[in-house]
DNA sequence: ACAAATCTTAACGACATGGTTAAATATTAA
DNA sequence: TTAATATTTAACCATGTCGTTAAGATTTGT
């Protein structure tokens, strides 16, 4: 594999449930590895491992208590979430854009015989 | 597994580089199944089942090419983008979030002794 | 020093994923 | 009807993912 890109790696680490609950529970306030465990109701080295994948892709960061150096506090970080943004405003550009929009309005309520740019030959 | 959620489908169908790439590639036009599967130099049936699996999330349909039966012309579809967004900016609103703001960047900067949030025990 | 607490890494097993080729289905063309 | 085209489904295989338990590293408390 090619190392796959900054955005399949937020990606896949956003889609599996756990880490998004883990971010969505990080919403709110920081929060001890341990602590996200139990509020999973798995073990701490599954979800160390999940922790791992969020940091790789710099979706949280990891920080030593100050009153207890055995704890690590995990916390969102915003860069990743601005990346996907990106990207999915410029997918999305296509239906924001008029002319994106006309068309495919166009092609979905008459069906395929717009401008030719639909279904037409191969190419 | 308890029937992973749309959230879950969306995601994890973007995160793989072949099904984005095939995303990017839709914005531009729709395209017929073996278009696409020629565009990523792959074997027919793994695209197939690639598209099978944008379709099941509601990423992209499947369109009978009017001058062709054969064919499959494929299309973005809208709706799972503008969930996922919505999740985003959920998530977002974080940092936007002129209170959440504040109280990020004091922990960040004085470290964690905030209101007692981060290290204490289980609730 | 010793035991308990917090968390990570290592090793392992079950299951999902993504590719391939072969076969099936449907439609167009000769 | 027979052959070619476009695409999907089926069967198979290699690899990745996510959980578990066992063991290691550090820090705290007695």
């Amino acid at each position: 594999m090619a190392t796959p890109s900054a955005l399949d790696r937020t990606l896949s680490a956003l889609a599996d449930p756990t880490r998004r609950g883990v971010v969505d529970r990080l919403r709110l306030r920081p929060h001890p590895a341990g602590e996200l465990a139990a509020a999973f109701d798995m073990s701490p080295p599954a979800m160390s491992r999940h922790l791992r994948v969020l940091r790789q892709t710099g979706l949280v960061e990891e920080n030593i208590d100050a009153d207890d150096a055995r704890v690590r506090v995990y916390r969102l970080r915003p860069e990743p979430f601005a990346a996907l943004r990106g990207w999915l405003d410029e997918v999305e550009s296509f239906w924001e854009d008029q002319l994106g929009a006309f068309k495919a309005h166009a092609e979905r309520t008459r069906g395929t015989k717009g401008p030719g740019t639909s279904g037409g030959r191969k190419s």
